[in-house]
DNA sequence: CGCGGCGACGCAACCGATTGTTTACTCTCA
DNA sequence: TGAGAGTAAACAATCGGTTGCGTCGCCGCG
């Protein structure tokens, strides 16, 4: 956190330059070869020669199903425990019929702004599968090419899937449809057929636009949010909730609602629209549009909050430094990812998961809306 | 692309509310059922059952290793093909002790103004790596906790590793090297023992900072970067080649270096330091950082570039609404990617892979710095 | 003393492929 | 006609584990 001041003498060597040398091959085993101690890729068999027990028994004493004397299971163990020996995945999948892997499907086109969503949410995810002993299979989706996610499926690598993000009518979703492979989607469907883990965006944005119009706010205006995420459509859910809660236009409540902007010539346009129409709030769908929003705004020397207010979801760091601070909606999307993968090993082993779950969020009030600062 | 003005009427439904069904579990193959003709997980050995022929047959059919008939061959892949058979990749690894995966290490804490380098990243690797028939998993490291790492190669889950950061002290490259497992990193590494693929940051860098000094600046300020990153030993080389070439401390050159600033508050402390004595240039080393110095300078009053010039690198899309727009250094990182992936199949072949191989830059020359437009 | 029961463990088949070795067959040429 | 060469395909072992079933020894009990 502390900076440290350096003068540009040369304090650092340089990557560039000359060949090197490379990695060995992967010694695979030779066990006849007496030099070097490799005793690297035991194997079960090899336990239960040095022990004068049989592969079974090796077996059951690591995986501590079947009977067996404690003894034994102990000999075992310190063995195993001596030489480090760890069991090959790959092995055991075959003959379990599993892969002990977990695919994640990552939209490879995202938005910039949804970055920081997907790596939260993969970290989740890593550190839940991680745990349970399983690894994770990444496949990235771009458009309509779900050729990644086919050759995992295809070749069986893993037992199951979480989706990173639910569109209206999702390719992916439909493919693991059909090939009957378990899943569960971070983000809510059209249909609730499907296995579902979701921050409640809905009360999330109604929550914000009480607020606003708590405040005495009467035009509001919602910018951004690809029409074709479902996630859009339960935040504009929400918005409406609060509309109709006010009584809607008959009482003199405005909205206005802009889909799909997401650079910063369009973004531009609409918000000088938004101000020639007066608009009191806007609320940006995420806190990247949020920082074209404020910049279109400053560069036209308008005045936030007390011109127009500005919120926004995410609560990314990317915002950190503006001025004034940004009302933004936070959620914990690493608990998004945990949750989503704990869901999918309830579904693995058997045991019925919930069909939906709604994780919650926190709306952080700060100087750009929603905090007074203006007189509305 | 363009913006579709929606009014608050309930266009769409949400997503919260019951709950649902699930997906099946995956069917597992139970030959003599007959109903619902579930035909999955043909195995080599059903084919070679139908077919009349040993599944060694079937198995060279397939591989085209091994002398087969012609027509017996094509009578193989037709059924192949009609009942899209995909042979089973786990146990083909367990045979040739291969897995046909790849892993990819990612920092878990990355700051979020990496984050599009790491998306592009990982693009380029998952498309080289799917196109030749791998899939990769993902293991993401935090600090220096590498568990995720050491699990996927305890477990033997990968036959190599690319890295895609590089630290100077670097934990996941120090583990692989004792495991003795393949692997490529992408950025450049302290000694020159590794395969690594990286851009030349320090000719980009030093084509930056030489088109300053053309322009008769004298005074430039390096801020950001992480010192244990290895790029920022490169990038710091580079602006010292610039700074020499220019006849350095000398000539009257004045350079200031400020390594491991990350927060808005610590940015603003050093901006303004930097506006004190008269710096004629901020150059960023990422563009998130460029951000935090930009709003720094606007809400200080301070005009860009009449007063003070700022160059950034990544030129990602983020710096895109700015006024004026900046100049910036654009690198190709999903092909860095792929590079990295291609290397590392080099070494997987047995086929020695260059050493060290860089890539290219291209120096975007915008309003913000260096365009000529103030007197320096 | 004989027998049932039980706990501990081994045998061997199996998961779904690959691959070195053998066998069967055809063709050629002496 | 038969040996030798050459090709096509099958056999069986193997990769490193799991698992249903069988065996063995030991104990208690009638």
């Amino acid at each position: 956190m502390e900076n440290t001041p350096v003068f540009a003498a040369g304090i650092f060597g340089d990557g560039s330059g000359l060949q090197g040398m490379r990695c060995g091959s992967a010694g695979r085993r030779f066990k006849t070869e007496n030099q070097c101690m490799e005793e690297k890729n035991l194997t079960i068999g090899d336990i239960a020669q040095a022990l004068g027990v049989s592969k079974t028994t090796v077996s059951r004493a690591m995986s501590g199903k079947g009977r067996i004397g404690e003894e034994t299971r102990g000999r075992v163990l310190a063995y195993v425990e001596a030489h480090n020996y760890s069991p090959n995945v790959v092995a055991q999948g075959l003959a379990q019929n599993k892969t002990f892997n977990i695919g994640v499907v990552m939209p490879g086109d995202s938005n910039i702004s949804e970055l920081p969503f997907f790596q939260n949410c993969m970290l989740g995810i890593c550190r839940t599968a991680s745990a349970a002993g399983y690894d994770v299979l990444i496949s990235m989706v771009t458009g309509e090419d779900i050729s990644q996610l086919e050759r995992a499926v295809a070749n069986r690598k893993v037992d199951g899937v979480i989706l990173t993000r639910t569109l209206t009518e999702d390719a992916p979703m439909r493919y693991l449809r059909e090939k009957e492979v378990p899943f569960v989607a971070v983000g809510s469907t059209e249909d609730n057929e499907a296995v579902q883990v979701d921050n409640d965006h809905r009360s999330a944005c109604r929550e914000l636009t009480d607020r606003l119009f708590a405040q005495g706010l009467r035009k509001i205006a919602l910018i951004g949010g690809d029409e074709r995420f479902v996630v859009t459509g339960s935040r504009l859910s929400g918005f409406r909730d609060a509309v109709v809660s006010q009584g809607g236009a008959e009482a003199g409540i405005r909205t206005d609602i802009t889909l799909n902007v997401s650079d910063a010539r369009t973004v531009e346009q609409v918000v000088e629209r938004l101000v020639r129409e007066e608009t009191e709030c806007i609320v940006c769908m995420d806190d990247f549009l949020c920082g074209c929003v404020l910049n279109t705004l400053q560069n036209r020397q308008i005045a936030v909050p007390e011109q127009i207010q500005v919120a926004s979801f995410y609560d990314s760091t990317v915002l950190e430094s503006r001025l004034p601070s940004v009302t933004s909606i936070r959620f914990d999307v690493e608990e998004l990812g945990r949750k989503a993968c704990e869901q999918l090993f309830h579904i693995l082993n058997g045991e019925e998961a919930g069909g939906c779950t709604l994780l919650g969020y926190e709306v952080c009030v700060r100087e750009s809306a929603g905090s007074g600062k203006t007189a509305g």
